[in-house]
DNA sequence: TGTACATCAGTGAACGCGCGTTCACTGATGTAC
DNA sequence: TGTACATCAGTGAACGCGCGTTCACTGATGTAC
């Protein structure tokens, strides 16, 4: 049955926030267009009323699940710096495995998807690029800063996904790793 | 029809390396046992003969595909020290996305295959780190060497990750990131 | 304001498809005598 | 060295299952008069 506009907007960004929070635990390949139908209390069918696709659904739910992560890191960066902006995206990413990036959740798996995927993914890395970007010194040269940025964000999300690859086998050096991306990325920054 | 214990075992190399490209290029969740089958010149009834489960096959690959990459990258680092052994690394990547490194065609994947997988990821990683280790300055602490070299594996491996998310989208961004972690990584080296 | 009706979000059965895995069978291999 | 036979790698049909997507239908919503 027909339900009202307001009824649809919800039932629509359920959908997205479902399907972000599900892309965020398992991936994009590993949940089914059924599991996020269901977590957003809906049949599939609804799914197909308010996107044309799984891929465009997908689209929408990175794009929202970067732009909520994005709101506590760019917080973390303007009151403590680099250092706190790395502290808090990897430990979040720690110890919140479902709840944490979604680009570190399904970054090896992006090139299997649509395009527009792939351009949400583009937009949320760049974009954490330009939070950490405006933490470095602002007398580095600016083509300096840039590299830096990127090459951090490129590690930071890489760093998460090593350590959820290898949690599964060896918790204790995935701890390992994040507690040593923390200490050298922290001196890319510093480092003249 | 029975073969020899010899043809057999060609076979199951034949597998092995199959399915080591395949995952390198498609992702293990991206690969199914059909098309490894095919591309070994076998049924898939044969590749039950020789593993128990595709995550077996997986594992084993795995391994396989890991073991060789490291052989030149170790060249380049003994040749080269870290420049040499980052720019083989993320040069061989850039170039040859079907070839590349199984840890960044894999690794968001990793967490929803079996822990044999995982393990064999692990040991990837800290591998690829020893090699990194060999290249740092003798004089540091052993303690920042390894952390050093963690964090730029696990860098070098989310560096690639990501430009291969966003090639798809944007394939000079791929390149920039790719660039910028070749400036970034080798100072992480040099530095004090 | 009240009535008639077109709209369309959501339901749930059904679609074809490819997945990983199983299994009865084949027939060359390799062993026992 | 030659013969008889057990072994087992590989074949290919078949299994159940879950996938993404389609579609005829429902019925409350929201509009037109």
């Amino acid at each position: 049955m027909k339900v009202s506009r307001e009824k649809a907007a919800e039932n629509r960004e359920a959908l997205v926030t479902a399907a972000s929070r599900l892309f965020r635990e398992q991936g994009i390949d590993g949940v089914g267009v059924a599991d996020i139908s269901k977590a957003a209390g809906l049949t599939h069918g609804a799914l197909y009323a308010q996107f044309e696709s799984k891929q465009a659904l997908a689209a929408e739910a990175l794009s929202q699940g970067l732009r909520r992560a994005e709101v506590p890191m760019k917080k973390a960066a303007d009151r403590g710096g680099l250092g706190a902006c790395l502290d808090f995206y990897l430990m979040s990413n720690r110890d919140n495995l479902a709840g944490g990036c979604a680009m570190a959740a399904s970054a090896s798996e992006i090139a299997r998807q649509d395009v527009s995927v792939s351009t949400e993914f583009a937009g949320g890395l760049e974009r954490m690029a330009a939070i950490i970007e405006a933490t470095l010194d602002r007398a580095l040269p600016p083509k300096s800063r840039r590299q830096r940025a990127i090459s951090i964000a490129a590690s930071l999300v890489g760093t998460v996904a090593a350590a959820r690859a290898v949690a599964k086998s060896d918790p204790k050096f995935a701890n390992e790793i994040i507690a040593a991306a923390r200490h050298v990325l922290a001196r890319v920054g510093d480092e003249r």
